[in-house]
DNA sequence: ATTATCCATCAAATATTTTTGATGCGTTAT
DNA sequence: ATAACGCATCAAAAATATTTGATGGATAAT
């Protein structure tokens, strides 16, 4: 059968997504992690002057919708963008912003 | 002097946005103006299945955020895809979705 | 003129997100 | 071993967003 309408479980992803997107924090982040490539926790507290907990939290909700990644190295946790996801979702007009790998 | 940080209404631009897009509802609204063009309100409560006040509520959040554009005619107000908008803001891999003229 | 349709807007109730400060676990330094 | 650091997580409070039902102003039909 034709597809009546757009599939549930799509619109849940792309909400997250955006949801993640809606919050100037979350888009600072972005926009550091696009500058500075991979980053630790310590350093964004800096960069974003953010508590601890409220940049964690933050991080939480872009690692979830898939817009970061995150690896640990003894230590320190270190984010960086997912390039392909968010290449996937915004436009390149948004490059050397959100957009990553600008030249 | 070179910009230290991101440009906070630049930021607030973006979040408005993003956060018009982070919805279910409002998602449904952008791919069935996608996929129709210029439609009315009450085309859209049928096609939704949505109450006439909550779907305007979602109509002026998108509005307010520049994403759709409004024109009066007679009774009926039509609604349509800001399409520069939107191509300015979404990867062309939304395309046919929530990106608009797909081929 | 009256009635019906289209739709924005409002206030109150509800639901969801975000902030805040505290706690605790793992890792490194002493 | 003990102390200090880096960070996720939790629960409560605060802030925002969404839903709901009602109202009313325009326009169009009778």
């Amino acid at each position: 059968m034709i597809q009546a309408t757009i599939d549930e479980a799509f619109l849940t992803t792309y909400e997250q997504k955006f949801k993640a997107l809606s919050d100037k924090n979350r888009l600072k982040i972005i926009y550091e992690l696009n500058q500075k490539g991979k980053v630790c926790v310590c350093d964004l507290t800096d960069l974003l002057d953010l508590p601890q907990s409220k940049l964690s939290y933050h991080l939480k909700t872009l690692l979830d919708a898939n817009l970061i990644l995150m690896e640990r190295i003894g230590k320190w946790n270190y984010y960086e963008l997912n390039d392909e996801e968010i290449k996937g979702l915004l436009s390149e007009k948004l490059c050397c912003i959100f957009y990553p790998n600008c030249n």
